[in-house]
This record gives structure tokens, C-alpha cells and sequence, in this order.
DNA sequence: AGAGGTTTGTAGCACACATGAACAAATATT
DNA sequence: AATATTTGTTCATGTGTGCTACAAACCTCT
């Protein structure tokens, strides 16, 4: 639950002040937030519950349900006996329509989604980018298409905010892309872009995709009700996201849970960082195809080889997973002892070969007895390359959460 | 500057939901909490300055100060002429009589002392504690006779909670010692013990000394009104603490920012925890003083010649420090890669050999351009050996700040 | 010295919101 | 069919902040 962060602490900075003062009108909006995040995050829920959920009185939360029921966030229907005494409870579903856009920009692809407040995916496209790249201009227009067919298809949804994924540094305090090497761009206002890419010009939000790809796993995947979760996912290069305590760890300018570049191996491999023996070096794709004696630079072709020897038992496959599995544990007993986690999450290219890595990355963590990696279990990426798409989606919807009557609609 | 964390937050965990729901009681509270927080942390301030910085009205502004000065946390000076035209506008300050206790329990020391609001100490009492430790009880009785004395001295303060810095790992739900090797201590119940050992049947907080003297520091020293920082201090161990977007790192049992057992050198010395080349062993106080020459368990008295010969220029001393900077370094690369900080403060035995690291870790630095380390400042710490006492002050304080009236007294 | 402008404190009223009690409605149980 | 239980609905109530006057205290300009 709840990581609807207050949109107040993110948004400001420098001079303002936290204008942390009250008023009865703020104490409405969360309130209407907390209804509203808590039928998204876990589903129908009858009025009662929600009552029971969020301490307020039966009356209290007929108003804010009828309320958000007349702007199309919720929606009642009847209500159904289930068999315990005393009168049945309405029950409370989003209403889908109101939706968001979500944004991918991948290495070798591109993705538009419209998602419904619930995370139901009412649309959705995918296209090749060309592995040169293309122009940008050529990505946003190829965005651009992708999200006009997907509002055509989900041409019922109504678009509150949308929200961007991409696989570079971004300073989400300006929506700017700090640095994306495997893209080619730099310094680019990635938020602007996209909008008049698509003709949006609502909110449009940017993270890196290791975070968005966690927030999705979070709400609706593998660290579903995780508090405290480290998000690792190994591609061409390595990306992750941090929950911690509830909270994604941005960083001062938006740049935190950037894992790939964690020194692990002194005496290893240069990286293009400028570093020796980067994470990311340790046990990104390129490595990993390179001990297994296939083409390091093969791409989803030679993964997919490389998986498939490993399921067939070949030794040099299982080998070179296990390597990687080990300085993967090294990574991961670093970020156990900085976040104490309750879960580490993997996906990309150790979601497919997991079960070729958890038990090395088991080895280097019972090697070492320490509080911190008690009770720390490594699971598989649930949603796999859908992760980063739907967190896009959510980062969108956690300002509408934060916020719904300022997403209103009026009729 | 808010980091009084919302209490509910923190304490409540498993079945019990968030009871999200807020009502006008609570509203209440967060505007006292606001205003007392911002003298307590900022300082003193008029009225109007108040209003400024919460974006309360003036008459709301009149009645929560009022309501605070009545229980005795602040206390209004009349207005002074600061020769800018209109009325001037009273000051507000806080009383300093209402206090709390703070604890720290080292390896080699033991401290109380008494602190009130605005963080002004008004008692102090610091002990030494036998090498070998004595019994467990032996340090109760010297925390509580410790106390006492304290509590005589500042006779005046009406003590409001406690807090404890302990060196070692707290699992801080519970106030469980969860580990703390170097005390030899395991499973004890700190926070009850202290309760007991000094008389005080308040609320008792227990966290490592390490997250509370970043607490001291981002309150009132070297990383004062920053969001995203990483302290690390090395003694015997090495330990530290991280503030993300204003949030202390806690981690699931509370056992976040452990960073001693980074792994750093996988062809380093064997650590204690069972691995090979942790932080801890590769930038401690022993290695640092065998590699100077000097005996590794010389404790204090060896670290104040090895900071006294490399005053002196002597080659030996300064390339020991040299080449524990750049371990430094790279722990610190490791920490900036994760959390994106603004600022690392160095304690303990780094503080005093500042100068002599400095340098080595910002090589380190500039050998990897990566936009995560761009305009990260290292600085010493600013309130050395007393800030994980003040840290625990601050600790307690925090229950204070976030729920004023919950700890207001009758007159 | 006095008038006018500016900022702030104070008091009273208005407004927004959540609450709780009372009653009605819908279901299960006996 | 009667009773118990749970919930929706309505309305009066309480709490808390905001706003508008008006008064107070200060500065500046004439």
C-alpha cells in the first residue's frame, strides 16, 4: 500500500518552503486519496471495508465515494447478499475509463499503453527500434503513432496524466535525460517531447525504467505489499529500483537506485564508465554471452540460445550463469546491508535464467552470516518486460491518486 | 525541515491497516507538529515568519502558538522594532526545559546527557566503560547513575522521552539488540533495560549510533538542510547512516545502512562476519593502523600518534590514510551510485584524518565520470564525538515533534 | 510633530469537513 | 414470523482553519 508518495516533497525544492501548514480542504483530498489509492492498489472493496480500512465513519465514506463515483473515478454496484447477517454492502470498482498513458523507450523497442485506474491495460502497442536508433525524431514520431492507435482503441478512456519509462538517467525533477548511453541521448526534455509527440498536455512524468519496472512489481507483481524491495534487472546494461520503507529512492537529482555501475571486482573488466569491474561489466548480457562462448553482442537471439542450452543441461551455459550468479550475490549482499530487504526482485535476463542463479546468489549469501540478509528471499520478476510499461502507468496514476478532484472531470 | 517521520508510519506493521483516514483532530496535530518542529530544527522565529513558512492564516498561527506556549513548549517574547515598517511581530522560541534524555552506549564509552527542545544540552555526563565491557548490568547501573546526575544538574527540565544510540544493530520495532559484536551483546532489550536502569517509564527509542549521528548532523551540523546525504564513520567498525529524500533508510528490521559489510575487495582480508575484503576491514581503524606501522588494537591512543605523524608529514602515516581513502572511495562510489547524495560526511577516524583522505577519495571520484557523482561534496563531520548522542536527542524528539499535545504537560 | 502607509495582532463570523446518533433498510438466524 | 445484525441515510454537532474588520505598533515623508 501506499506509495502515493505526497506529491509536495518531490515536487519542491530549493527556496520554497514546505508549506506544511493544513487546511480542512487538504484533509479532504487525502482522504479522498486514500479511498481511491486503496481500490486501485487492491481491488473492489465494499463500503464497509473501506470504512474498516481507513478508520472513517460509514457517513464519512459515502460522501467521498459518492463524490468520487460523480467525477468517474468509482463506481458502485449493487449490493449483494454473501451470506452473513445484516444489510450487504455496495460494492466499490474503479471505474476504468479514466485512465493514463503509458510511454516505453527501450534500446531495441518502443511500447504505448493506455491503462485504467486498476492497472486494467485497455490498449497497447510495441514496435522495433531500429538497434542504430534512427533519429529521435524518429522515435517520436514513431511514439506519437503507437499512442494514437492505442486512445483509438481504448477510445472510451478518458487520459488523466501519463507517464514515461526509459533506459537512461533521467532528473525527473526537470523531466530532463541526464544521460542515456544505450539510446545515444543526452540532455534531452524527454516530458515535453513525448506530449507533443502524442498531443497530450497534461502531466507527463519521467523515471528511469529499473524504478518504474519495480513500482509495478510492487503494486501488482512479485513484491506485491513490499515495503522494503530491491528491483535488479540485467539487459545490455544493468538497471534496478529501490523501495525502501515505502518510499522509491530517487536521489538528489532523481539518479538514486542506479546499481549498474556498483564496483564489485576490482581486478575486472573496464567498463564504459570509465570504471573497473562495474556490476554491470560482472554480469550484464554481453559477459554473460561471453562465458557461455556465444556472440556477446547477439542480442534477444543469443539469450534465448543461451537460456535454451541451460534448460538442456549444457555445462558451459549452466557455468556461465552460475559466475553470474555469484557476482550477482556480491551486488546483492552490497544493496542487502545498505536497504536490509525483504525481498530482491529479478528481471530481464536473470527472470528468464533464474533458476540458474538463485541457488550461486544463495552460496555467497549463506557464506556470509550477517542480520541484514536474514530472511531475504530472491524471487522471479512477475510482469517480466511488461514491468516497465505498467510502471510507467502508475507513476502517471500516483498524481491522480495523490490528488483525484484535481483530475476531475466535470460532467 | 521535515524529518520529524510521521509516527504511523514507523510503528505499526503486518495485519493492522494504515487507518489512512484523517480527521480533524489530525489535522490539528500536524499544524502544532509544524510549527514546533520548525523552531525546534530552524531556530527562532516571529509570528508572521511562522505563517510565512507553514502558509497557516495569522489567527491560526495566534492559536497554535498559543496552545504550545500554554503546555510549555514555546514561549513568545515581546515584540521588537527591527526597523522595517509595520508592527512588529512577537517572537517565537522554544522552552528548553522541556527535554529529553539522550544515551549512547560505545564499546569504550558510555554518555548521557539531558537536551531541550531547540537542541541546547543542558547536562552532559560521559564515562568510560572497561575494554572487556564488565557485566551487562555493571552498564546499567553507570547509564543510570550517569542519569541521575544529569537529571540533577538540569533539575529544572521536565523530561520528555528518551532516545539511545547504541553501537551495534537494533532491530528498532522491537528496541531489540539484534547484534552488537563489538559489545558482545545479543537479544537484549535495550530500550526496557534503559527504562529500568534510569527510572523512566516514558517512550524509550533505540536505534545504531551510526543513522543518529547523521540525525545530529542533518539537524545542526555538516549535512544541515540536506535531503540526500550518506554519513559513514569508522572506529573499530565501520558504520554509517543515509538520509534519502528526507528519510532515514531503516530497512525491513531496521537494520539499513549497515554499510560495514560492504563487500569492497573480494581479495581482502577475511572480516568477521565471514566474508573477505568488507568495508570494514579494508578502511577500520586496525588496518588503517597496521598499515601505518602502528598496533592494530592500540585503540585511541594509536590513532591520535598516527593522526599526529601525519601532521608531521611522515610518509608511512600519510600513505596508510592515502590508501584507506581510496577503499573509501570506492565504498563511497558504491553509496553514490544507490542513493545519488548530495553530500557524504565523514566521522569518527576520518574526521580527524579528513585532510589526509580527502583527496585519495575524490580521485576515486574523478576517475569515474558517471552523472550520479556529479557535484557530490565529501565533508568531515561537523559534530564529531557528540553527535550520536545528539542523535539520540534528536531521536526522541521526534515523537515529540510529531505529536505535541500527546506529551503536554497539566500547568 | 503629525499624517499616511505598512505590517501585524485580535475577535468574530463563515465555511468545510468529519462525526455520531437516530432511524430505515436489507439480510441471516431462530 | 420475529429478532438480531449490519449497513445506508439524514441531520445536528463539533472541530479547525480562513477571512474580514478593526485596532495597534512601527516607519517614512512632509
Amino acid at each position: 500500500m501506499g506509495h502515493a508518495e505526497a506529491s509536495v516533497g518531490g515536487e519542491r525544492s530549493g527556496t520554497a518552503r514546505a508549506q506544511s501548514g493544513v487546511s480542512s480542504s487538504s484533509l479532504r483530498r487525502q482522504n479522498l486519496s486514500s479511498i481511491l489509492t486503496m481500490i486501485h492498489m487492491s481491488g473492489p472493496a465494499s463500503r464497509s471495508e473501506i470504512g474498516a480500512a481507513t478508520g472513517l465513519a460509514r457517513s464519512s465514506v459515502a460522501g467521498l465515494v459518492g463524490e468520487l463515483e460523480t467525477v468517474g473515478f468509482l463506481r458502485q454496484t449493487r449490493a449483494v447478499p454473501d451470506g452473513r447477517p445484516g444489510r450487504p454492502s455496495p460494492v466499490v470498482d474503479v471505474q476504468p475509463e479514466s485512465a493514463v498513458l503509458a510511454f516505453e523507450v527501450e534500446v531495441d523497442s518502443l511500447a504505448v499503453a493506455v491503462v485504467g485506474l486498476g492497472g486494467r491495460v485497455l490498449s497497447q502497442r510495441r514496435a522495433d527500434r531500429a538497434h542504430d536508433g534512427g533519429s529521435v525524431d524518429q522515435t517520436f514520431r514513431d511514439l506519437g503513432r503507437l499512442a494514437n492507435e492505442c486512445q483509438s482503441e481504448a477510445d472510451h478512456a478518458r487520459i488523466l496524466a501519463a507517464g514515461v519509462a526509459i533506459a537512461g538517467l533521467v532528473d525527473h525533477r526537470s523531466g530532463r535525460v541526464v544521460s542515456a548511453p544505450n539510446l545515444g541521448w543526452e540532455g534531452l526534455d524527454l516530458g515535453t517531447e513525448v506530449g507533443s509527440a502524442c498531443g497530450f498536455d497534461g502531466h507527463i512524468a519521467v523515471r528511469n525504467e529499473g524504478e518504474l519496472a519495480l513500482r509495478a512489481e510492487s503494486v501488482r507483481g512479485a513484491a506485491q505489499g513490499c515495503r522494503d524491495v530491491v528491483y535488479l534487472s540485467a539487459k545490455v546494461g544493468v538497471g534496478g529500483g529501490i523501495l525502501s520503507n515505502g518510499h522509491f529512492i530517487v536521489g538528489r537529482a532523481g539518479l538514486g537506485g542506479e546499481v549498474g555501475h556498483l564496483p564489485v571486482n576490482p581486478d575486472g573488466v573496464r567498463c564504459n564508465c570509465g570504471a573497473l569491474g562495474c556490476f554491470e561489466t560482472e554480469v550484464g548480457e554481453r559477459t554473460l554471452l561471453a562465458r557461455a562462448g556465444l556472440d556477446p553482442n547477439g542480442g534477444r537471439g543469443e539469450t534465448a540460445k543461451l537460456v535454451a542450452r541451460a534448460s538442456d543441461g549444457d555445462d558451459q551455459a549452466l557455468e556461465a550463469f552460475a559466475t553470474s550468479g555469484r557476482w550477482l550475490g556480491l551486488g546483492i549482499v552490497a544493496l542487502a546491508h545498505t536497504f536490509n530487504p525483504e525481498k530482491v526482485v529479478l528481471g530481464g535476463l536473470y527472470r528468464s535464467g533464474f533458476a540458474y542463479v538463485v541457488e550461486p546468489i544463495n552460496e555467497v549469501l549463506a557464506e556470509r552470516s550477517f542480520p541484514t540478509l536474514d530472511g531475504l528471499s530472491i524471487v522471479p520478476s512477475d510482469l517480466g518486460d511488461a514491468a516497465p510499461l505498467l510502471g510507467a502507468a502508475e507513476l502517471a496514476f500516483d498524481h491522480v491518486l495523490a490528488d483525484p478532484m484535481g483530475f476531475a472531470s466535470s460532467d
